[in-house]
RNA sequence: CGGGGCGUAGCUUAGCCUGGUAGAGCGCUACGUUCGGGACGUAGAGGUCGCGAGUUCGAAUCUCGCCGCCCCGACCA
């Protein structure tokens, strides 16, 4: 029998002063975990009893389609280099040596230790396929740790990597992680959303977020309420509304207009008496590329074209030049290359390369495909051109989405318009295609003979954030309840007077009963007023509470459902059988 | 890494501007009264004022450096 006065729980009525998403209030006021340092925390009781009850769900779910495995968590460096992540992962990786000056890592996830297995192991198409997983630590030297546990430097992932010998295997892995996954969250009492997912620098073929939305997240998600179709922001298209294009003016040709000092796009369009919609925004990268032999790295430019009142997308530029690193170019890179300062770049007559850099990658966005007559810089300090006509005016190569989704877009599947919100991504499923298989070396032999490289595919859950967005879920000004399948305690039992010994009997009698059955129960025998159990109560997550106290002459005790605050009588003979299959879903 | 804020008892904080050696609420200990929504009384314990240097007769307070934590941005397989 779990005793509250025996137990360490070490609640506050106050957040700690530095404490600002809901979870990390009340993970830290409930007793779950305490601050280590900057994005590392301690689990105490409740909290690693909740942590528990996840990882065992996941466990199960995941024992369903795959083996689990442990890892070393210390790395050596070799292993790192065999698949290019030892400088990859630059500054991210928490890097250490040992005593005879050998350079070790903590690692930030294990496709390199497991693809290692695999290369090692795996000799015939008969091994596949291979669903590996393992529920462990993963370090992570963030630039900045925030958000209580949202965001942190180590915690516990699952992660799993699939070993098939095509693509059509591939999709059987991916889909059975998708299905693992949804029964997971279903589980642990989650509404979320999968979304396409921006596939990153890794190059994927195939990615999905497993998101729930929530102020307190740091991803933003495209949604259409009316046919579901759901995408991450990096990743989100939608459709453009017409924009009316304006008559040429003079020839028709490009024509040089003075904007002196003119630099944004509303300045220029102002000017103008043109809307920004009418105009060509031209942001201009540097991508560093690194000689793989030599280790050197070289500069190229990267030029995008959007809509002057559109926003590049990061994210998809980093896909359109292939994951290549970019960074903004430097003014003195833009005043050499285009021979004008930022402010006044454009499509036509950019200089050919005669500077020391590789030709660039020009980029166009599609929302300017079939636009005419548009406004764009001359690559000429305080000048402007119009009558612009992107194919005419200029080559282009592809018309690619660069564009950053907004609020109230069409739908690209049925026109509705689009919501964007926040959101904590707390899995994600992700097709890695060849990378490590092949630069480390995997191969198996075909029925054929012949050596073929398996596809892998890798899959990750945050265990912590799985609390902390339940967390983020359930919560009011007193406390929060977790789902019962993830709560420390299912129940929790108050009697509202200890020390007078009809209640204290009533409580105890109570408590065993529901334990025979096979609940999880707390019973708070502490000697304190009632007001402070009762806040108590409230605060810790426990989403069900039985108070003991003066109906027990008419034995008689109150069932409280946390979420609702909703009372009930139940009779303490039977006080098992109130509990019905609601209580718990089908596991 | 850029910008901003904060660091005083376990927690929340006052005091700092205008220098004179630290105060409150909660929590904690003991005793008594109380007992269905964070009780009351009495008596206590608890602070290198983040660290170091400097200015000064004297520094929590002023100056400089460092460290830590939080927020915004950048970053984030």
């Amino acid at each position: 029998m779990h005793r509250w006065s025996q137990l360490f729980i070490p609640t506050l009525r106050e957040a700690p002063a530095d404490a600002e998403v809901a979870s990390h209030k009340y993970l830290v006021r409930a007793g779950y975990v305490r601050q280590l340092a900057a994005g590392l925390y301690s689990f105490l009781f409740l909290g690693q009893r909740a942590k528990l009850k996840i990882t065992q769900i996941v466990r199960e779910e995941m024992d369903k389609i795959g083996q689990e495995f442990y890892l070393p968590a210390l790395n050596p460096r070799e292993l790192w280099e065999s698949s290019g992540r030892w400088t990859a992962m630059g500054e991210n990786m928490f890097r250490l040596k040992d005593r005879g000056g050998r350079d070790l890592c903590l690692g930030m996830t294990h496709e390199e230790g497991m693809t290692e297995i695999a290369r090692k192991e795996l000799r015939s198409y008969k091994e596949l396929p291979q669903i590996w997983y393992q529920i462990q630590e993963k370090f992570r030297d963030e630039p900045r740790p925030k958000s209580g546990l949202l965001r942190v430097r180590q915690f516990t992932m699952k992660d799993s990597y699939s070993f098939d010998l095509d693509a059509a295997g591939l999709d059987v892995s991916y889909r059975k992680h998708d299905n693992a996954y949804r029964r997971i969250f279903d589980r642990c009492g989650l509404k979320y959303v999968v979304v396409e997912a921006h596939s990153g620098a890794m190059g994927g073929s195939q990615s999905h977020e497993f998101m729930v939305m929530t102020d307190a997240g740091e991803d933003f998600v495209a949604s259409c309420p009316k046919c579901g179709y759901a995408a991450n922001l990096e990743k989100a298209t939608s459709r453009v509304e017409p924009v009316e294009d304006l008559a040429p003016t003079g020839t028709g040709k490009p024509e040089l207009v003075h904007t002196p000092g003119l630099k944004t796009v509303e300045e220029v369009a102002k000017y103008l008496g043109v809307s920004p919609q009418q105009k060509m925004k031209t942001m201009a990268y540097m991508a560093v590329e690194e000689d793989g032999k030599t280790g050197e790295s070289r500069n190229r430019p990267v030029i995008a074209f959007v809509r002057g009142d559109h926003q590049l997308n990061e994210a998809k530029l980093s896909s359109a030049v292939e994951g290549r690193v970019f960074r903004p170019m430097h003014p003195e890179e833009i005043q050499e290359i285009f021979g004008s300062p930022a402010g006044f770049l454009g499509p036509i007559s950019i200089p050919p390369g005669k500077n020391k850099y590789g030709p660039p990658i020009v980029l166009v966005d599609t929302a300017l495909q079939g636009r005419t007559n548009l406004v764009s810089g001359a690559n000429k300090e305080d000048y402007h051109l119009r009558n612009i006509t992107p194919g005419r005016d200029f080559p282009v190569e592809q018309w690619i989405d660069l564009r950053t989704v907004r609020e109230g877009e069409g739908c690209p599947n049925c026109g509705a318009p689009l919501v964007v919100g926040k959101a904590v991504e707390i899995g994600h499923i992700f097709k890695l295609g060849y990378k490590y298989s092949q630069a480390m070396g995997l191969r198996v032999l075909d029925k054929d003979g012949k050596e073929v490289t398996p596809i892998m595919g890798s899959y990750g859950i945050g265990v912590e954030r799985i609390l902390t967005a339940a967390i983020e879920q359930n919560h009011d000004e007193e406390g929060f309840w977790l789902p019962p399948q993830i709560a420390p305690f299912e129940i929790v039992v108050t009697p509202t007077n200890f020390a007078d010994a009809n209640i204290k009997h009533a409580a105890i009698d109570v408590t065993q009963k529901l334990e025979a059955a096979g609940y999880d129960v707390l019973l708070d025998d502490r000697d304190e007023r009632p007001g402070v159990k009762f806040k108590d109560a409230d605060l810790v997550g426990m989403p069900f509470r039985v108070t003991v106290g003066r109906k027990v002459s008419e034995g008689k005790v109150e069932v409280v459902e946390r979420s609702t605050r909703k009372i009930e009588d139940a009779t303490i003979s039977s006080i098992e059988t109130h509990f019905g299959k609601a209580f718990r879903p089908a596991s």
